[in-house]
DNA sequence: CTGTTAGCGCGTTCAT
DNA sequence: ATGAACGCGCTAACAG
């Protein structure tokens, strides 16, 4: 039945006769027992991130490359979802699990649960690099520090410089991927001799409904010339929030979002946007996991670089 | 260690510090094997269905929705894509899976499916009803005819005579549920004393692109009153062609989407919709499933009704 | 309450 | 080329 070379055309056609007869059905379970090994590979997410996942375009982009790329490599994909946020929960989750390895979509991962993983010998791979520390390298990142430096700096060269960065806030902080975008936007003003002001910076939760309610008090307080705007959900607000009173996008303000050019292209106006390849970096994340597992050889690359697709939602700022 | 009320707790105690100072962790295949239960519950779908999964609202819902309740019964989800559109190879797919169950989001389920699983004692619920056969009781439907119903009846109320349904077409063919809606379509026509006329029913790929170009198509050849489409993205695009021709909605044509309300909402203009509760029938289906897997009882209950949420998409017809 | 043991269904090895 | 036997790590049943 498993095709072994060793077993007579004949004696096999016999078997297979039988198998046919008979409905045998192999025990799925026995042979994964017996091999160790269930060609099922763990996703770890927060229950919260999937309640997000309604227009949380990022997500189901990754979602969708992952399960496509674990498919064409004979996996498929558990869908481990951990109520709690705290990271030591996710490891009491994680080996309770039937997988050969783990891919963990964690805003917060932390380096004891590394550790743990490590020493529990647990083949796992991150989405991002969460900790400061240069042994940890089973991750796959995105160029941020450019995504945030490339947007910044075509809206500087379109003369705005009343810019507002908006960015997703959990628990208070900002996530890895936000800071380094933060530290791309700072370096563009530094090259154009702009100050950088705190204010700048506006912190808002992901969710449609507070976005756009944040969004109404900031521009009730003051109307910035320029927005750029690190998440899908606070992107759609936004535009609907301007729909609703009649700001002209980008006439009034310019826009700029961060995720799947796709999604973007979708949207009206058609957004100006940084695009990243979050196929390519899934494929990146499942070949790492599964050089882990299988010994599979992985050519290590650097992180791909964003792209700036200019479209309908900029143009030059012409106030003072 | 797994809370057996026959340890005393000084035993428990002793067992759980050497399970920490050894590092001891259960192999959970091992215990799936030897108990016969996974906790998995298998979600079957097509790997073209994860390709649309952008601006596939219906989708996303039923996939959260499926995922909290899968989590909240103590069970996690297994993805299982299947390239093939052909049901005898799912049957291959699901039976060489890991999983105490299958839930089957199939396009295209037939009868020989069925048998198949229902020869090799094999738990599964569909997420529609796909054959003519009273014995096929697993699967948990929502009330299309109604839904198809209450959008139209609704138009005609407003005085709209010159209606197109749109309703999305896999393989040259309706889908069951849009045959149900197309029904209900009709029966409120002939209420009216309307005739039903074929050119009313548009048939159109799900994507976004030719969606675009389909309702270009439409609009250049005949400009009808009111439009009701049967899938989120189709709706997408029309709003979207809508907005780039200058066609405004509802004054120049009215528009009713189906699916999840919130989604409807953050579109601009509020789309009035028929929104059915998938959350309600996840929940429904997942019971189902469980009561075949551990014999848990279930109150067997009729679909339930969509309902009409009226907003800004629509108005009264006053042309002739 | 605690310690011992059979056996789940496979894949693998070894003898024939 | 084929058949027989072993054992993976756990749970459950049973003896003590």
């Amino acid at each position: 039945m498993n095709d072994s070379s060793l077993v007579k055309p004949h004696t096999r056609q016999r078997v297979l006769e039988a198998v046919k007869s008979l409905g045998y059905i192999p025990n799925k379970t026995a042979q994964v027992f017996k091999t160790g090994r269930s060609r099922i590979l763990g996703l770890v997410i927060s229950t919260q991130h999937i309640s997000e996942l309604v227009y949380n375009a990022g997500f189901q982009a990754r979602f969708k490359a992952l399960t496509v790329k674990t498919h064409n490599e004979g996996y498929n994909i558990l869908i481990i979802s951990s109520t709690d946020a705290n990271c030591d929960s996710y490891f009491e989750v994680i080996k309770n699990q039937v997988a050969d390895g783990f891919i963990i979509l964690s805003p917060s991962a932390n380096e004891s649960l590394t550790s743990l993983l490590e020493e529990a010998g647990i083949p796992y791979v991150f989405n991002m690099k969460y900790s400061t520390n240069p042994e940890d390298i089973y991750y796959v990142s995105s160029d941020d520090i450019e995504g945030g430096y490339m947007a910044a700096k075509y809206l500087l060269d379109l003369n705005h410089t009343d810019i507002r960065f908006i960015v997703g806030v959990v628990k208070g902080s900002l996530m890895p991927f936000n800071v380094d975008r933060l530290n791309g936007f700072k370096r563009a003003l530094n090259e154009y001799s702009i100050e950088f002001k705190e204010e700048m910076i506006v912190g808002i939760p992901g969710q449609m409904e507070e976005s756009y309610n944040l969004i109404h008090q900031l521009f009730q307080s003051h109307w910035p010339t320029a927005l750029m705007i690190s998440n899908e959900t606070t992107t759609v607000a936004a535009l609907n929030y301007f729909h609703d009173h009649g700001i002209r996008v980008p006439q009034d303000v310019s826009l700029i979002g961060f995720g799947p050019s796709e999604f973007f292209r979708n949207l009206r106006p058609n957004l100006t946007n940084v695009s990243y390849d979050i196929t390519w970096s899934s494929d990146k994340l499942v070949d790492l996991l599964l050089q882990r597992i299988e010994g599979k050889m992985v050519t290590p690359e650097w992180p791909k670089k964003p792209e700036l697709i200019i479209r309908d939602s900029t143009m030059r700022n012409f106030r003072p």
